[in-house]
DNA sequence: CATATTCGCTTGTGTTTTGCAAGTATGGAA
DNA sequence: TTCCATACTTGCAAAACACAAGCGAATATG
């Protein structure tokens, strides 16, 4: 299985940060569920940037037992799977903010609004809670 | 030359973040400068995970391009550059900050001290800002 | 009950990126 | 002018990735 991360393995919390969801593409993932409301496999793979069918199973193992995604059967319909954020995962979140921050400011093709990027810088706590007080987390 | 990023080019702010720094080394590069005092090809070397020296090349020269970091001579021995952060690079610095407070938390062997944590998350600002004016800017 | 369809993957193949070791270029010291 | 320090570049093998196709289980359909 390939993972994220070389496993550096000294005690850096950026290094760690890095060797857990520092690929190109964990975090779209999790940006996926956080802010977009995707839920399901077919529902990454739609939502946006195009990652392969391998590299996603990949990397939703990966987050799964790096305990920052879990899985479980959508009891609507039983061949499909529910991903959510652990608490772990949720904690990524301020992470999210501040990269989208730095973003709106230095992309001149960002799509972020203005009054949301107005709001994280008023109050990131607040709306970082907001956001995740949406997420069903049953 | 090889970047980091894959140029997803939708404008969503989290995949802009990843195609500019989002690979394994480019935070680590920013991170020594930010926060270990380091400031040459040299120092980056030495300094932690083992970067290769082709790869420590291609992400200088792309964190350059990509306005993040700038190069110039070292006046004190002109066979040596200095990297340094520019305004760019420097308001990564709350991404960061918030890197080591997830780490913080769920890491158990990370080595970043409590009582820094703390500071982080009673004053982020403050904390950054205090970080930053240690670094000579000139 | 048989067949088809949806959904979540796995597998195979070729390309790209990375890692490692060695070599090159240039400024400065002796 | 020789040597050394510093910052790279180059070549090659290994790993990660992208793309396309295929598989298996759950469910809907005839």
């Amino acid at each position: 299985m390939n993972f994220p991360g070389k496993s550096h393995g000294t005690g850096c919390p950026i290094a760690f940060a890095l060797d857990t969801f520092g690929d190109r593409w964990s975090l779209l993932i999790i940006r996926d569920i956080a802010l977009m409301g995707s839920k399901t496999y077919g529902d990454f793979l739609k939502a946006g940037e195009g990652i392969a069918t391998n590299i996603l199973a990949d990397r939703l193992k990966f987050l799964e037992a790096a305990g920052i995604i879990r899985k479980s059967r959508d009891p609507d319909n039983r061949r499909r799977y529910i991903y959510r954020l652990t608490e772990k995962g949720r904690d990524l979140v301020p992470i999210i903010l501040e990269m989208i921050r730095w973003s709106a400011k230095y992309d001149p093709d960002t799509i972020a609004r203005p009054h949301i990027v107005e709001k994280i810088e008023e109050d990131r706590d607040g709306f970082a809670s907001e956001l995740l007080s949406r997420l069903n987390d049953d």
